[in-house]
DNA sequence: ATTTTGCGCAACCAAATAGTTGCACGTATA
DNA sequence: TATACGTGCAACTATTTGGTTGCGCAAAAT
């Protein structure tokens, strides 16, 4: 089974989950309240969510509290990194570009 | 259909591709060489990456050159910014509590 | 002790997806 | 002009995925 946090940011829902556990840990019932589903669906995406080390369970009595696990979202940044590098070389470029028009209007 | 960026990145193999072309735009069987794949799954992928922005064509005779559009990453990069922050805070909360030891062991 | 609540899990279903094969079309080359 | 090449696209298949329903189990409430 493919599991990369790639994979499980690529749901709209799954990302939403996310955004709303940074704020706080949260069960899945209380999550499920925020969306427009039940709490069996919220509970698999959960689960992708958990098997990715995106999220981590926390027991408490029979309630789970589910918390983002920052550390692997740095994953995804990471991936990215390569291409920002590119987007702020073309910036510096542009910003160049635009720097010699100006000496050239002077 | 759904087409967004975070549902393109999923698939490693456009995840790759898109490494691959942000160097030096490339065509359709110039990619597929580099994996072990069919010139017409490379062309899927480039179709949905095209269709969400992440890449653009430009023909050249018979040839088709694909090439990365950076500004359509930032949208992810965007939407990571939100947990850069978190990630931020707690490095700053751990350096605070780091130089908190160091002043009582002084 | 019995009932309710919160939960995970397995079975099932419909839709989406990655990949293959075959074809059509325009561009080069002979 | 005839042939080869580079490509997109449609049809088909196997697999994956998101969601639902229906369990069973353990903790809390009655």
């Amino acid at each position: 089974m493919r599991r990369d946090p790639f994979q499980a940011i690529a749901d709209p829902t799954r990302r939403a989950i996310l955004v709303l556990i940074a704020v706080q840990a949260m069960t899945p019932n209380a999550i499920a309240e925020h969306f427009d589903t039940t709490r069996q669906a919220v509970s698999k995406h959960l689960k992708i969510l958990t098997e990715c080390d995106l999220v981590k369970q926390q027991s408490q009595g029979r309630e789970i509290y589910y918390q983002l696990e920052v550390d692997k979202m740095k994953e995804i940044d990471k991936w990215l990194e390569q291409f920002r590098k590119i987007w702020e070389t073309r910036f510096q470029q542009l910003d160049q570009l635009l720097s010699t028009i100006k000496k050239q209007k002077k």
